[in-house]
DNA sequence: TACTCGCCGGAAAGCGCTTACCCACCGCCC
DNA sequence: GGGCGGTGGGTAAGCGCTTTCCGGCGAGTA
C-alpha cells in the first residue's frame, strides 16, 4: 500500500529515474514515445511527484499563507476567499493563519507560515508601523492587505472615500452633529476614517463626537447609550457589526431608526441588507480585495501560472489603480432604510 | 541574506551537523555544554531548521488539510475557524481548500491537498455515498464532517434531532400544515432533515409540502411565492439564510411574519438574531464541530502535541457521544421572533 | 570507411534535514 | 594495569525528487 516513488516508475518503466523526471515534466529533450511509456508506467503504479521533495529541491511550495486577526470576521473571511479561489485558479494552495486578535503572535505566526510557503499576505490591521516595517523584509515575498507602509506590493479599500461617501448622504440629509463610533484605536483603517471625518469637519460645519468602540457587536451594542447622550442625529459606526449592535440595542430602548437617529455602517456585509432597518452603509469589495491581493502575489512570484483568471466581481475601480502595486478600492455607497432625514 | 542552514552552525558551534539536530531537538545524548554551544551558535544565525527538509525525513508536515463547499458559507466558516484555533494550539498549520460547489473537484482536491499534509478534514455534504466510500482509503487519516459512513473519524451535528425540535416547537403553537424548502437533493444532510420531518409526521398528523429549494438567500427568496401557494402555516427552511432570504421577500409581498406564516431556519448562524422579525431556528455548534474534528484527526495522528487545549464552547453534548469516534452534537432550539401561533 | 556533431538518456550530486550505526574515549573493576 | 561496559559524537545513508554533466550512439560528411 506504500505509495509509489519515481524510482519504481523507472523501474516499471525500464529507465532511469532522470528520464522519468523529465518525462512527466514534460522536458522535450526525452524520445516521445519513452515519454508515453513512462506516462504509461505512472499511471499504472498511481504514481505522481511527491510536493514535499519536489518542494524541497525547487524551493517553492506553489502555497502562500494568508494571516489574518480573525477569522470569524465577515471581511477577512471575504478576503480569503476570494484570495483562495484566484490563487487555486493557478495551481496555487492556501495555508491559513488566524492570529485571534492577538497582536504580539501575529510576528511569529506570519513568519511561521513564511517558512512553509512562497509568501505571505498579511493583514494585520493593529501591527505598530515599526513593528509592521521591522518584520517585512523578514517575510518577503509580501502583501498587505489594507497597511501601505509603500515598501511592498499592497492592496486595501479606501476608507477615507467610503467615510466621506456616508458623511455626504448624511449631511444631504440635513444631519449636523454626528456619533462616532471608533474601532480598535492602533487600528489603520481607524485613522483612515477619523482623518477623513476630520477633513469633512473642517469643510462643513459640522460636529462630531468621538466615542470609544470596538469592532463586534457587542461593541455597538454597549455604546447606544454613550451615542443617545451625545444628543447626536447620525451614528457613524466603525464597519457593520457594530451598526447592527447599536441597532439592535437602540431597538430595545424604543429608538426609532432613523426617525430619531440615523446609523451607518461600513463594509457591506452580507447580511447588511437584512437588518431591521436595512442598513445604509460603505460596500468594501472584500471578496475582490482578496484577489487582487493574490493578483499582487502572484506577480511578485513570478508565477507564470495557468490562464490569467479572468477576475470577476465589478467594483468601480480607477483602471490606473487597480493595476498599481497599490490599487486601493473605493467603497460603494449603499443608502438603505437606516439612514434618513435629520429629527429637526 | 540566504538562509542559514544546519551546515552553517555545526560549522560555528565546531560540530558536526548530526549533533546540532540533535542538540536543537533536544535529544538528551549530547553534553549540555555543548548543546549549549550549539544553541547559541543557532541564535546568532537566526537559525530555524527548514520545515520542508524536516517534513521530507520525518514524514510529518504539522499541517492538516480542509477542504470545504463554500467558504462563503458561515457554517463552514466556523467550522474552519474552531479546526484552526484547535490545531493551532497543538502547533498545526492548516491548508484551506474551497471545493466552489464542484462536487467533481472535490476528489482531486482532496487528494491533492492531502499530500501536501499530515490528513485531511473533509467536509463535502454533496458527494455521492460510492465515491466518498471509494476516496476514503486514499485519504487516510482522514476526519469527515456531517457525513458517517463508519469507516473514518466523523463529527456532525444531529440534524434530524434539530429539525424534530423545530417541528414540536411549532406543532405546540398549532401549526398542522408545513412548508419544507429542500436544500440540495444530493445532499446528506437534507436527507437527515427529510426523514425526521417523515418521521414526525407518521406520530402528529400534519401535512407537510416539499418545495425544491436550494442552499442560499436567494433560493429562499424564490421560493417565497410556492410556500404561499401551499396554504401552509409554517415554512421551516433547509437553513437560515433561506429562510433569511424567504422572509425578505415575503415582506415585499406584505405578508405577517409570524402572524400569517411562521418561518424558522437551521444553524443560528451570526446573524439570525438579528432579523426582522428574529430568527427561530436551531443552533448549530459550528465552531465546536471543528474544534470536534481537530480533536478527532489530532487523535488519529497520535499527536503527542502541546498542552491538550481546554475546548470551550459548551453546547448540550451527550459526554460519552463527544468523546467518542462519532460524536453527534445536539442543536439547541432557538425561539425567536419568527414562529408564532398558527393563522387560523 | 573514418571522423565529427547532435541528441538522448544515465550517473550522480545535491536540496536540508534526521538517525541508524559505529568508533573512540573514559572510568571502572578485578 | 589491562579488559570491558557505557556514553557522547562523528560518519554516512537516506527522505524523493530535479538537474547538471557527460558519455554513447546514430547520422551526416569527406
Amino acid at each position: 500500500m506504500a505509495r509509489s516513488t519515481i524510482a519504481d516508475v523507472a523501474r516499471l518503466a525500464g529507465v532511469s529515474v532522470a528520464t522519468v523526471s523529465r518525462a512527466l515534466n514534460g522536458n522535450p529533450s526525452v524520445d516521445p514515445a519513452l515519454a508515453e511509456r513512462v506516462r504509461a508506467a505512472a499511471i499504472e503504479l498511481q504514481y505522481s511527484a511527491s510536493p514535499l521533495a519536489r518542494s524541497l529541491v525547487l524551493g517553492r511550495t506553489a502555497t502562500i499563507a494568508v494571516v489574518v486577526p480573525d477569522l470569524g470576521n465577515p471581511t477577512f473571511q471575504e478576503v480569503l476567499r476570494g484570495l483562495s479561489l484566484a490563487a487555486k485558479a493557478e495551481g496555487y494552495h492556501v495555508l491559513v493563519a488566524d492570529s485571534a486578535e492577538a497582536v504580539e503572535e501575529e510576528r511569529a505566526l506570519a513568519l511561521d507560515t513564511r517558512r512553509r510557503t512562497d509568501g505571505v499576505v498579511l493583514v494585520a490591521p493593529r501591527m505598530p508601523d515599526d513593528e509592521l516595517a521591522a518584520l517585512l523584509p523578514e517575510l518577503a515575498p509580501v502583501v498587505l492587505v489594507n497597511r501601505r507602509p509603500d515598501a511592498v506590493p499592497a492592496v486595501g479599500a479606501d476608507y477615507g472615500a467610503g467615510v466621506t461617501a456616508l458623511l455626504e448622504h448624511l449631511h444631504g440629509l440635513g444631519h449636523r452633529s454626528f456619533a462616532y463610533l471608533a474601532g480598535l484605536e492602533r487600528s489603520v483603517s481607524n485613522a483612515a476614517r477619523v482623518a477623513a471625518i476630520e477633513a469633512f469637519a473642517e469643510r462643513s460645519a459640522i460636529t462630531v463626537h468621538r466615542l470609544p468602540g470596538g469592532v463586534d457587536f457587542d461593541a455597538g451594542a454597549a455604546s447606544a447609550d454613550a451615542v443617545l447622550a451625545t444628543g447626536a442625529t447620525a451614528a457613524l459606526a466603525f464597519n457593520d457589526l457594530v451598526a447592527m449592535g447599536l441597532m439592535s440595542t437602540l431597538q430595545g430602548r424604543g429608538v426609532d431608526v432613523p426617525g430619531e437617529l440615523s446609523v451607518v455602517g461600513f463594509d457591506d456585509i452580507p447580511f447588511a441588507a437584512y437588518t431591521s432597518p436595512p442598513l445604509t452603509t460603505a460596500a468594501v469589495p472584500t471578496l475582490r480585495l482578496g484577489e487582487l491581493a493574490w493578483a499582487a502575489m502572484s506577480a511578485t512570484l513570478g508565477a507564470s501560472g495557468a490562464a490569467p483568471a479572468a477576475l470577476g466581481s465589478g467594483a468601480r475601480e480607477p483602471a490606473a489603480d487597480a493595476a498599481s502595486a497599490h490599487p486601493l478600492l473605493v467603497p460603494d455607497l449603499v443608502v438603505r432604510g437606516s439612514s434618513g432625514p435629520a429629527r429637526r
